[in-house]
DNA sequence: GTGAAAGCGCTAACAT
DNA sequence: ATGTTAGCGCTTTCAC
């Protein structure tokens, strides 16, 4: 291979001029049309590859109006705890829009102040075939935006309510609704709740699959036992708080890692085990959950198939724009470890009963 | 606002119709040329904002030669220990992008199989003003090819010897030194090392700042305490061969958090003592380390701050590019927790002494 | 099979 | 201060 300096630049015209062909049919060469002939096809692509010719992104995408490239919208960054998943899930959706030869344009936009300037630049820019949208607000405006301006979007989660728009979302509900059904079976009857800020539209699905689960099985709700809106700060102390109460709960779900481990050092400071003294489950697996001490039960998504997956759906929304909503829930899984455990009083139950 | 149905989509000739004037005029009077009088400038603009009017990203870019915009290739991920940092480092990138008005193109394709197609298309395709490569090999073959196509990029690392790129790197050598200076000043003298693969070219900087400050201090280097090349399933084992020798180390620096959790682990195992028995400093902090029980010492990187600076400085170079090479080093700093203690032995020593 | 001409939306000469 | 012309690199009629 000779080691000769490459054009600043080489267009289709460098390649008609050397083959001695109009730009027309070096076009139809490079594009595989059948009313070019093979050896001119051929000898086409031999010089385009010599050239080391690469299109023009930007000219191809004004003439054909297609971007090749989707725009993913990650909500800024609010906690270490959900870096995991993000990082998984945008290397899902990388990888995804790789296989169909499409780009992946990352922006940071913040997402709260709605239908932006930077986000109707995106929008409407032309630069992008569509948009994944992530942290849906409950009346978003964004897909207000999106729906008159006809741009293709999937939205990474969903609102409460009828959703009129295309979206994939963990069903945080039924991934609850086993984490705590799992601690019923154990025996568990007082279970107590933490969750993260109520703005996260995924907050009220997971307390209703609680709600849900303690229902079924016949146990009454008890708001003692239920605290939202935590932050770091501020979980150990309501954590001691629910461990004061005179009749405690035996175990505890906790909506985020960072709030199942703080609840596990709080039990140990007060000289509880877990999971004999307290039983811990958490959402949203992690190098965090399944590295504590002791590792910990816990609902699992897929994350980078979730990116995947969002990528996909919209790509096939970009080729067939007037396909039907699509609407997809995953269903997490529930990973067992060492963090749940019957409650000791059952436990005496038990060994009574043998 | 009316809530009439959007055009598909909105050029600069709609906007000159409607005003009456040129679609020069009106390009002007967007941009705000100063031949352009003052009336007819708001008044495009009020058009402008009021049909809701932005430009094609790609009619522009074929004009300007401009994409405004940089790509990130990031590796594919290898280990869940190093998520926390590279979602960091993506999140400045973008937030640095945002800043300068340019967009983030993500790419995760393949490093090891260097100047592939798929990179040469990003390269050559004009979508992107220039790229920030992660992940440099020692010869690596994308970096000869840009700049041959002379394409402006930055190195987000470095490879060993002389390097004739930009770049900004973290001087893992300096971190090591210094988190081995730590040791060596509470006393340790046997100080056992653990890295991870040698192919990452940090490991050798990394290793050399260990080598430096033993033999600042005078002490012999005994390979019997180095280990490199370790993944997750080998650590306990090597961690275990280390604490069985004889002389074993009273601290151990390791390269990666899983590798410094899996050294507490065994050690504990072992039913010693963290820090009493083993002093253990980890390169790389986060929450899996801050975390940990006890929280250990760690090298710290700034990694969202090395995400911003890689992409100004790409951008910077995007604007000039005749810029001379700029190559930056950024030192990490040591963030001491619990992890760290006088040798046992020294304890004694310091004890008898008083 | 191949070529000439037009145009995607925008901006930069070069008029006037 | 505004309009005319041309062209960025590519694809697609429509001729031949």
């Amino acid at each position: 291979m000779a080691h000769h300096t490459l054009e600043p630049m080489v267009t289709i015209k460098d390649i008609a001029r050397e083959v001695g062909l109009s730009v027309t049919t070096v076009s139809r060469a490079l594009n595989n049309h059948d009313d070019v002939s093979v050896g001119t096809r051929r000898l086409v692509h031999e010089v385009a590859r010599r050239l080391d010719y690469h299109p023009n992104a930007m000219a191809r995408s004004l003439q054909n109006s297609r971007a090749d490239a989707i725009g993913l919208l990650i909500p800024p960054i609010l906690h270490r705890a959900y870096d995991a998943f993000w990082l998984d899930f945008i290397g899902g959706a990388a990888s995804a829009c790789a296989t169909a030869g499409s780009d992946l344009l990352l922006s940071a936009v913040s997402t709260s102040d709605g239908a932006n300037d930077d986000f109707k630049r995106l929008a409407r820019g032309r630069r992008v075939d569509g948009l994944l949208l992530c942290d849906i607000q409950q009346a978003d405006p964004r897909i207000e935006y999106l729906r008159r301006t006809s741009l293709p979007f999937v939205a990474f989660g969903r609102t409460m309510g009828p959703q009129n728009y295309s979206f994939i979302d963990v069903d945080g509900a039924a991934g609850v609704r086993q984490a705590v059904e799992h601690l019923i079976q154990l025996g568990h009857r007082r279970i107590g709740y933490l969750g993260v800020s109520t703005k996260f539209s995924f907050s009220s699905f997971r307390l209703r699959g609680y709600q849900d689960a303690l229902a079924r099985a016949g146990i009454g709700y008890d708001e003692r036992l239920v605290h939202e809106g935590l932050t770091a700060p501020m979980a150990a102390a309501v954590m001691a708080r629910l461990l004061d109460l005179s009749d405690r709960p035996t175990a505890v779900f906790a909506s985020a890692d960072f709030l199942a481990l703080a609840a596990v050092k709080t039990a140990r400071t007060m000289a509880l085990d877990i999971p004999a003294d307290l039983s811990v489950v958490v959402f949203d697996d992690g190098a965090l959950v399944e590295g504590a001490d002791p590792p910990l039960t816990a609902v699992n998504q897929p994350n980078r198939r979730l990116g995947e997956e969002a990528a996909e759906l919209l790509l096939q929304r970009i080729a067939r724009t007037e396909a039907p909503l699509v609407q997809r829930l995953v269903i997490p899984s529930l990973t067992q470890r060492s963090s749940t455990a019957p409650p000791r009083e059952y436990q005496h139950v038990m060994s009574a009963a043998q």
